[in-house]
RNA sequence: CUCCCGGUAGCUCAGUUGGAUAGAGCGUCGGAUUCCUAAUCCGAAGGUCGUGGGUUCAAAUCCCGCCCGGGAGACCA
């Protein structure tokens, strides 16, 4: 819609002008300021408006005024007939688009050795919502997660499930300072004395003192594997909680290893290591990285830094046309060394763009929540989920932005009422469904009846709910999903609004309104949807 | 010390890429239901957009300095 309104302004001023929304509604729909172009033909701004009205003057337009240094402009009623058909006609594949780029998004990626919390929440969220609208507009997407089931966290998760079991079955325990702490523990000690029987366990762990340190000595590959494969189980199971839709590819990190002899040799070709210290080193530090970084120590085993090089070596030689990774923003340090590392391997790092989701800061009932992984009080996904169900927590999460610090309460969204804009969005949309079963009508019923003099309150609510394709393109582009958040609440304010206002059923224009709330009701849904939250028809 | 994020109404946050009188929700106060779902709506109060400069017709928005808050800076993953 804006692309045609700026196409008639540029037979005039040579280029496409700025078209804005007017501040307010009483100006039009689309306004356009002329103050650039008023002071290159050296005119008062007032007067080449008006001069610039006459010009532009179509039947597209029901009017054109000049106020101040603006443009402003009216759709007509036939306009926005033919877009209000188009969007009755395809319904959930309206702003549908094809053929952008092919995209790797990766995203949650969290380590397997515990349930998700809320912080993975947010990623997964942001994510799946991005991906979704994406998808709709016409980007090739590929979703991945990349699972770190090498190294010592999952050491560590095997001798903590291990030592659970033992004192489980009353043997002694004694506890190494760095194992993980939490309920889903026990529940893995008591699957693991099962699967693998009590004997199993009749060894006790040895505890060596290092530097005041109380470390384990445990080697038992075949359990932690075994643990970690349960974790993943979980960690997938609290995805769907969330309703995030499946991953297309899970990368294992262990299954790369393989690879680091090859790698490695490129990079030794293309000069990005040295030797100190009987360490081998990344020149990071040539690409804007504060220092160079261990890639393999000084017994010979690759760091966890070498891992994410093999990845990201792995994934720009799948050849996508951009890369995006969603990373907590804890691990933002990482970004200078893993981008120099793909421009030693010779890929361009400006195809990987690295976002990365805030902290979020739970409150209940005031009190701050602390979270921590290794200690076994953080606040678990499925346990939040369980409270205030997964749609009211995306939405929140949707409606700011991922970058920025977040802090809400959870008692705030066990409230089912305005202050939950999900419910909010929600009874618009069912409201919407009620009148329609009311009327004994179906949306493409609408598609018989023709605009005819629009009022002001029907053009305002049919010209937002058509703003969506504009809002989509906006929030990928930008990685904001949040955008499509707050315009869903925007639509739904407007129509509260409306409904309040204008009968619709009986009324001598039932079905002229009958057509816009079909519309808005469509979009609602679509846009609900695309937030992978679905739309209620009842509340 | 370096880097990242933030500072907008009492609170939590938007602000469509530089435009008209600064926005919403919650909270506070006052109203609306013989009628399509009151889980809703309408109205009022509430602001030096952290701060100082710069850029221009125009700055919450862009540039520089400073102040405050949060986070990161491993041979951990």
């Amino acid at each position: 819609m804006k692309k045609r309104v700026a196409q008639i302004f540029k037979e005039h001023l040579g280029e496409n002008p700025p078209i804005n929304k007017p501040k307010q509604k009483e100006f039009g729909h689309y306004a356009v300021p002329i103050f650039k172009y008023a002071k290159e033909n050296k005119q008062n701004p007032v007067e080449f408006a008006k001069n610039l009205c006459e010009k532009v003057k179509c039947d597209e337009f029901e009017s054109v005024e000049a106020v101040g240094g603006f443009v402003n402009i009216k759709l007509s009623d036939k306009f926005l007939n033919d877009f209000a058909n188009r969007v009755i006609k395809e319904k959930k594949d309206f702003g549908k688009g094809s053929g952008k780029e092919k995209i790797l998004l990766e995203y949650v990626s969290a380590n397997p050795t515990g349930p998700l919390h809320i912080g993975h929440a947010r990623g997964a969220i942001f994510g799946d919502s991005l991906a979704r609208i994406g998808r709709h507009i016409g980007y090739d997407i590929t979703t991945e997660y990349y699972v770190n089931d090498a190294g010592r966290q999952i050491n560590l998760l095997g001798l903590s499930v291990y030592l659970g079991a033992r004192e489980i079955l009353g043997l002694d325990v004694v506890w190494p300072d760095e194992y993980y702490r939490g309920e889903y523990i026990k529940d893995l000690a008591n699957e693991a004395i099962e699967e693998f029987g009590e004997d199993y366990f009749k060894n006790p762990v040895e505890i060596l003192e290092k530097e005041g340190k109380k470390e384990a000595k445990f080697e038992d590959e075949k359990l932690s594997l075994w643990a970690k494969d349960k974790m993943l189980e979980e960690i997938k199971k609290d995805l769907e909680a969330l309703n995030i839709v499946p991953f297309d590819n899970w990368v294992s990190e262990r299954s790369l290893y393989k690879y680091w002899d090859e790698v490695r040799s490129i990079l030794e070709k293309n000069g990005a290591l040295y030797e100190k210290d009987g360490k081998i080193w990344l020149k990071s530090s040539e690409y804007k990285d504060e220092k160079d970084r261990v890639v393999v120590r000084e017994d010979g085993r690759p760091t966890y830094l070498a891992g994410d090089i093999i990845y990201h070596w792995d994934k720009f030689k799948r050849e996508y046309d951009r890369y995006i990774n969603i990373w907590g923003a804890d691990h933002h340090g990482y970004i200078a060394r893993v981008k120099a590392a793909i421009k030693f391997l010779g890929f361009d790092p400006d195809k990987l763009e690295i976002l990365l989701s805030q902290m979020v800061k739970l409150l209940k009932g005031g009190e701050p929540y602390k979270m921590s992984k290794r200690a076994g009080n953080f606040i678990l996904v499925r346990d939040v989920v369980e409270d205030v169900g997964a749609d009211a927590l995306r939405f929140v999460f949707l409606t700011k932005k991922a970058d920025t610090h977040l802090e809400f309460d959870v008692d705030d969204l066990n409230k089912k009422d305005s202050s939950n804009p999900s419910y909010y969005v929600n009874y618009a949309h069912a409201r919407i469904c009620s009148i329609f079963d009311n009327a004994k009508k179906s949306y493409d019923d609408m598609l018989e009846i023709e605009f005819k003099d629009l009022n002001e309150d029907e053009k305002d609510l049919l010209f937002l709910a058509l703003q969506l394709p504009y809002v989509l393109e906006d929030a990928f582009s930008n990685r904001e999903p949040h955008r499509l958040t707050n315009f869903l609440i925007d639509l739904a304010s407007e129509f509260h609004s409306f409904y309040n206002k204008n009968k619709v059923l009986g009324s001598e224009k039932e079905d002229i309104r009958l057509k816009i709330l079909a519309v808005v009701g469509i979009i609602l849904n679509l846009g609900l949807s695309l937030l992978g939250i679905e739309a209620k028809e009842r509340m």
